[in-house]
DNA sequence: TTGTTTTTACGAATGCTTTCGTATATACTT
DNA sequence: AAGTATATACGAAAGCATTCGTAAAAACAA
């Protein structure tokens, strides 16, 4: 028997794992440094709750060295597209249509951003085979 | 001063939201009764959520009669629009496209509701004045 | 009127997330 | 070697969301 799926992130620990995902594989001072970019966080918090996302299977850390280095165990598009369906369920009761009307609708979007899309669509189109 | 906008509903909330804006103003007895078609829910955990949301100004109540009704405080695209945004930035750093190139690509969207999509870009270019 | 049902009100327990203080170990500096 | 800086570990407090027990009020039924 495998182990189950990796949980589904909290806020903070989607905070971690943005970070994890932009840079690699990083320190707890590493990450954060980039939080108090952002927000004061004190460094205790930081390494608790990295800790724990160890501990839940989030990510991944080597401890052959002092400084213990986490990777997120979870691709981002992988965890995204959890939280997506997730979202979409709760907000939205699963109407993958109402809420991309939405977005594209309130989101002023580029003419190339909008081409884009076409083409994601004309390839949708296309694979009904 | 005027009040602060609604505050945003958590996921308990937001399910009772649903049921609201579906079947309109609508007693504790009502809401419940949906909840419990999907889970089994107390009826004073439905109630208490309920007296927090009309405290929090999710919904309004009117007490008039024995039996309260409560409705919601803000629309459904209003409230859809503030969640969706929140989510892009926590979980999609903000970018509308990625998003809906994902929910795109994985959620098997039919061939109409491609078609309403096309209109949706196709209103939007030209709107470009 | 007396007992039953339905409703609101209140408070408290539980559980989860976030935050941080303190202790201890390890490395670095002089 | 002694002192300072940096790291992990641990536990607990604080905050919020959720759940529900109990009480009191109101309506209804016998």
């Amino acid at each position: 028997m495998s182990q189950n799926q990796t949980p589904r992130p909290t806020e903070s620990e989607l905070e971690i794992l943005q970070i994890l995902w932009e840079y690699g594989p990083s320190s707890v001072r590493f990450v954060n440094d980039k939080l108090n970019e952002e927000r004061e966080v004190g460094y205790t918090t930081t390494l608790k709750l990295m800790q724990i996302m160890a501990d839940k299977g989030l990510a991944r850390r080597n401890t052959e060295n002092r400084t213990h280095i986490y990777e997120a165990a979870a691709g981002e598009s992988d965890t995204q597209q959890r939280l997506l369906n997730r979202f979409l369920d709760r907000a939205f009761k699963g109407s993958a249509m109402k809420m991309v009307m939405q977005a594209l609708g309130n989101h002023k979007t580029s003419p190339e951003e909008l081409d884009e899309i076409k083409a994601l669509i004309r390839r949708i189109e296309s694979e009904k085979d």
